[in-house]
DNA sequence: ATTGATGCAAAGGCTTTGCACCACA
DNA sequence: TGTGGTGCAAAGCCTTTGCATCAAT
């Protein structure tokens, strides 16, 4: 992938941006392929993969990469932090108060520059709770650390 | 992957756990595959990711899924994050305040059940941030967001 | 007109898995 | 002695890439 200051806006380009804000759902590449397919029956897949990357290093798109083998894209660029059900894969949205004061402890690391910072939570989701509640499926593994 | 517990320490698993715990290079698979040759010449890949996996499930190690294709691991259990260089993929441990801090923000998140948390920061190394200096590499690419 | 972008298909990289045999508890 | 673990190789999954063609600027 070269990076160069000639990017094009093509249509297909344009549609995956648009179908990528258009969800909350932190789609992966294969999950955005079927979402623009809808709107445009004859984009490959590997066109997908290569406007991801294009978007993601124009910073107009941003690009999960924990939890799971699958990338995740994030329409949403402000910086926030997610929560994934460790069960299901469900990834959504946190506000912490706690996101700005990281921000904070970037220049305490010695050596480093130009930092930044990801912060997520796991955990199980409402409902995959209810869902063993009601015995519907195995209790999920719970793998709690401590801190300390 | 079955869970039991009626788990086996086999000298591949003990050997693999040992290498894994004398290094602070959060190692991939194959390098790990490649320490633990080594001492066991006759080992197998898929065993390396086998027990990897199985001691991971154990906690005994942890396994660390940010930034790259490849997962690494650590054998340092306590939990603490990580500060990657995003020109060398060098991975450091890093102590902060701010890490317990988190852990009372966790009960803050609706709807979520047993949660876990994970903070990694990324930025350019002393090393690499020199090797610019020299002009023995190219700039990296600096990507830094905007908390809020 | 230039050169970045596309569609297609093949290749690539990392990880998982089926199978027969081995060895720990 | 039963069953979890191993080595090997093949398969799997996600992603990248080469190439001829198309299209944005």
């Amino acid at each position: 992938m070269r990076l160069n200051n000639h990017y094009r806006m093509t249509n297909q380009r344009t549609v995956i941006l648009d179908e990528l804000r258009k969800t909350k759902s932190h789609p992966t590449a294969d999950e955005i392929y079927v979402m623009v397919k809808r709107v445009l029956p004859s984009i490959s897949l590997g066109t997908v993969y290569r406007n991801l990357e294009v978007l993601s290093v124009m910073m107009i798109i941003s690009k999960l990469e924990f939890i799971g083998s699958q990338k995740r894209f994030d329409g949403n660029t402000v910086n926030h932090c997610h929560i994934c059900c460790t069960n299901c894969n469900r990834i959504d949205d946190v506000s912490l108060d706690i996101v700005k004061k990281i921000e904070f402890s970037r220049d305490k690391i010695k050596g480093f520059q130009h930092i930044d910072h990801c912060l997520y939570f796991v955990g199980i989701c409402e409902e995959c709770t209810k869902k063993v509640i009601k015995g519907d499926t195995p209790a999920p593994v719970m793998r709690e650390k401590k801190v300390e």
